[in-house]
RNA sequence: GCCCGGAUGGCGGAAUCGGCAGACGCAGCGGACUUAAAAUCCGCAGGCCGCAAGGCCGUGGGGGUUCAAGUCCCCCUCUGGGCACCA
């Protein structure tokens, strides 16, 4: 077993409670006379003294006002969720964070770093069903835990900001900023899907259905319902939450890339379709009819039954359509279904494939069935007549919920044609290919082709004309003749706010028999969520079944209401919180205007990047709507963001969901809360995932133990001489530019890359050259002024990642000032530049020498150095040098013949 | 299925702008110290061939651009995340 137990860290522990650091004699019998002492890093000690001398410092964290003069520094890692313990993925996102905020404390910064809770959410009623315990319980004793772990890690929060989303004080907020967006539109309530179990009689969350079927009740298929929700209208601002992405440069491409997907705008049309009364078929077409894979020619005078409106990207391919593709829950679907047991028989199923697809998350890769309607579509284009089908693969809620179907130019069209039988019409053709030239096999061998930079053919007066031009050409045709237009749909839905729990914000509306939907005065909140509620997650929503609650007077007529009795979804609670702890005590407003001014916007976010799509889109628009309400001034909420990498462990990801954690705790037991820390940035770069393996925080708190002694020992010979010397030795010249090389290198990093991995690797690096300077230190070739500025400075770079060993060091080597304000070193480019440079020296690409030049040798001197080289001589005897590549102060490669 | 990442020694990773592949650490091996162990310190270490000098190969696979590719381009495989009620 490797590293310490618990046992002996306390026993030694124990003899060194004091200031001092622990000595212990090698052997008792050998101690007297030998002359070294093992002094021990013993983690357990050094951080249980730091933190109660923290302890004992209020504000020690707290930021300043804003007229302190100081520049700020906002910098925030995203709220926990309080499940009962840390996860290594929260070290890692906090410990990250941490860093930062005590660099740009040392930077001289004004620094706002505060933390809370996100504590509304499914696991506490979960908790409450399984232990009995009450979820406000369950969550106090878990935030409480959490927070103990988060000061025995160290971590520089403010907790005089602290913000707990499950308290009144907070989420009266969110029910006053839903009352503001009734008041605009911006929330609406109308029908939508939720999962149901029959045998709860509740909703359940995607989370609670599995294969389909009832998490409780296994045998149980879930079904789709349609019941009443709560909406924000986040599709007004599409175009903006769109547009902005481009001028948001701080944030990782890779998510400002997803989030424009996930809006997924599109530019297309809108083209309406008559439907041709089936009555009013003529009779010698019946035969035709039947099937519903051919395409009917156009005739004159047929009577209409209805109208089908589709969405395309791509009506420049409207006469290569050759069906229409109707959503199982299309409203005309239905209709049609009315009068014909055998149609509404065969759309059945389909309906069921697409729920099962939806309760499984694979909706895009559902096996493709449709069953044809008996109706045909004219085409406004052509007036030909087109089959109407149901596809299970048509979403009601995308685009019109129905799509003209283009085999030859859609692959899920030309999927689903060749499955049917359905006619595949080419409509558009490469421009090489082009016009009329090609046959109709090699036409063949492209489909489905979906390329936009081509000629249409076969398009009526559209034939020949390039696919955009013909859009926009097709597009005002439709307008002009009143059958479409040109429209831009958004992938993105508008927010569904609405749980069927007990454990999150109660909505703020209320039902009146007379009056209808009556919001709940502002003078009456907060709606507090009452207490004592069973939580048996049958039956409905669990509000529903507390009548003090639900039974309320209308404020307009002063009858009888129903209060609401669903909650608010907890993205509503993590859209805000990041203002509240600007004002987190405010009880007249969410939070002063001036204040988040001055603050916002937060200078670096920081959490995981699976949060990179809903709560940070989320979050940005409850900014803009924000703004629109005039209570803040920015328009974004976050200047820079980070998307740290999982914690994996064993191949998955570390959480709370798939048991698979590595608790803290044992870590900080075992190594102390530095390694932990430190590791968690050591062991890959930060925005990568991260595999767990423990061997190496035992490797790092061996480093921090080297650290340890070399202070130990050397500390007391630096003390006596702070003054800086000069430079004497070649020794001590040589570590003087590693001082600064590592100095310049974590400072750099600092600035953006944040690879702490590697400038921890820098520190250990200049560790390392100290350590094997040992010979010249005990020979006297080091100035005592040189070992205590290299003392102090390592002290200094350590504090970001090492706060407790840090600290210690620091009161060692003899300085008293708080460390977290002491400024950050500044590295001096001469000192840390090399003399002499290494050049690879290749022949045709490959490696054969290196030569030694120095560092400020001209283009003439490196050739010379290259070709005098003995290796290089001889490879070059004889041979025709046909090119010399010289790149300055990297390397020379001789191409030869 | 769609969207976004990733793949480098036995392992985690480094190589920041196309310029010495493998820094730093872990595990391993050898040595010092010790009665012994732990702890600590020193040294070795991509693969293959070779006593050595040295040579060849090597960044998931295949192709390409270039004096030069882990890095850029095209195709493919595997793998992680997200997909709107887990947070």
């Amino acid at each position: 077993m490797t590293g310490r137990r618990k046992g002996e860290q306390a026993a030694s522990g124990a003899a060194g409670t004091g200031t001092v650091p622990a000595v212990r004699t090698a052997a008792e019998g050998a101690a007297g006379s030998a002359q070294e002492l093992e002094v021990r890093y013993n983690p357990a000690d050094i951080e249980a003294r730091w933190q109660e001398r923290w302890a004992a410092q209020t504000g020690l964290y707290a930021a300043e006002p804003a007229d302190c003069g100081k520049q700020k520094y906002y910098v925030l890692e995203m709220l926990p969720y309080p499940s009962g313990q840390l996860h290594m993925g929260h070290v890692r996102n906090y410990a990250i964070g941490d860093a930062l905020a005590r660099y740009m404390w040392m930077q001289g910064y004004n620094v706002l770093h505060p933390m809370g809770w996100d504590a509304f959410g499914l696991p506490a009623e979960n908790a409450a069903l399984k232990n009995n315990t009450p979820p406000r319980e369950w969550t106090r004793s878990n935030i409480a835990a959490m927070k103990r772990q988060f000061i025995r890690l160290g971590m520089a929060f403010d907790w005089s900001t602290e913000v707990t989303t499950c308290l009144p004080d907070y989420y009266r907020w969110n029910q006053w900023f839903f009352l503001r967006m009734y008041e605009r539109g911006l929330a609406y309530r109308r029908k939508s899907k939720v999962n149901w179990c029959p045998a709860c009689a509740t909703v359940l969350a995607n989370e609670q259905v599995v294969d389909g079927c009832c998490w409780r009740h296994e045998d149980q298929r879930v079904e789709q319902r349609d019941i009443e929700q709560w909406f924000l209208r986040i599709t007004n601002y599409a175009q903006e939450l769109l547009d902005d992405l481009r001028t948001m440069d701080g944030w990782p491409e890779k998510v400002r890339t997803m989030q424009r997907n996930w809006i997924g705008r599109s530019e297309g049309a809108e083209i309406a379709f008559d439907i041709e009364n089936p009555e009013d078929a003529p009779a010698d077409e019946g035969k035709a009819r039947r099937g519903g894979t051919a395409i009917l020619p156009a005739r004159d005078g047929a009577k209409t039954w209805g109208k089908v409106s589709v969405f395309t990207t791509r009506v420049d391919t409207i006469y290569g359509a050759t069906s229409i593709q109707l959503a199982p829950e299309h409203p005309l679907v239905r209709q049609m279904a009315a009068g014909n047991a055998e149609l509404a028989q065969s759309v059945a199923p389909l309906l069921e494939q697409q729920k099962q697809a939806r309760e499984a998350g694979d909706v895009g890769a559902i096996e493709k069935h449709g069953v044809f309607t008996g109706y045909y579509a004219i085409n406004p284009f052509n007036g030909e007549r087109l089959p109407v089908w149901v596809g299970n693969y048509i979403l009601l809620d995308y685009g019109t919920g129905a799509i003209m179907s283009v085999p030859a130019h859609d692959e899920r069209d030309y999927e689903f044609a060749k499955k049917y039988g359905l006619e595949i019409r080419i409509v558009v053709l490469p421009r090489k290919v082009g016009g009329e030239a090609a046959q109709n096999g090699e036409r063949e061998s492209l489909l489905p082709y979906t390329e936009e930079d081509s000629l249409l053919i076969n398009s009526g007066p559209f034939s020949s004309l390039g696919c955009q031009e013909a859009q926009h050409k097709m597009a005002a045709y439709a307008a002009e003749h009143g059958f479409g237009k040109a429209m831009v749909t958004y992938r993105l839905k508008d927010w569904g706010i609405s749980r069927q729990r007990y454990w999150g914000t109660p909505i703020p509306m209320l039902y009146c028999e007379t009056c209808g939907i009556v919001p709940v005065p502002e003078s009456d909140l907060p709606v507090l969520l009452p207490e004592n509620v069973e939580i048996t997650q049958q039956g409905g929503s669990p509000l529903g079944k507390v009548p003090d609650f639900v039974n309320a007077v209308c404020p307009k007529c002063g009858g009888k209401a129903r209060r609401e009795t669903d909650t608010m979804d907890t993205f509503v609670d993590s859209s805000w919180y990041f203002y509240r702890y600007t004002d987190a005590k405010n009880d007249k407003a969410p939070f002063a205007t001036e204040t988040v001014a001055y603050w916002f916007p937060i200078d670096q976010y920081i959490g995981g990047v699976e949060h990179a799509i809903l709560h940070l889109i989320y979050s940005r628009f409850w900014t803009k709507v924000m703004r629109d309400l005039g209570l803040v001034k920015n328009n974004e909420p976050v200047e820079r963001l980070f998307t740290q990498g999982m914690v994996i462990k064993d191949g998955a990801k570390m959480s709370k969901n798939k048991g698979n954690v590595v608790s803290p705790d044992d870590m900080i037991a075992r190594y102390g809360a530095d390694a932990t820390r430190m590791y968690s940035l050591f062991a890959a770069p930060p925005d990568r995932d991260l595999d767990w393996q423990e061997d190496g925080v035992a490797g790092v708190s061996r480093f921090l133990g080297r650290v340890y002694r070399f202070a130990a020992k050397h500390g007391d010979p630096a003390k006596r001489s702070k003054v800086p010397g000069t430079v004497a030795s070649a020794a001590s010249h040589a570590l003087i530019r590693k001082l600064h090389q590592t100095i310049r290198r974590v400072t750099e990093d600092f600035g953006g890359r944040w690879h702490f991995n590697t400038d921890i690797a820098a520190i250990m690096e200049l560790v390392n050259t100290l350590t094997a300077a040992e010979p010249q230190i005990a020979a006297g070739d080091i100035p005592d002024a040189v070992l205590a500025e290299i003392l102090r400075t390592l002290t200094l770079l350590l504090a970001p990642f090492a706060p407790f060993l840090a600290c210690e060091l620091w009161e060692q080597i003899g300085e008293s000032g708080n460390l977290l304000r002491a400024p950050w070193p500044e590295f001096d480019q001469a000192l840390a530049k090399e003399e002499q440079i290494e050049i690879p020296v290749q022949i045709n690409g490959k490696l054969r020498a290196v030569v030694r030049v120095d560092a400020e040798a001209s283009e003439d001197m490196v050739r010379d150095a290259a070709l005098a080289n003995e290796k290089i001589a001889a490879l070059l005897e004889g041979k025709e040098v046909v090119r010399m590549v010289l790149v300055p102060r990297k390397l020379v490669n001789i191409v030869i013949k």
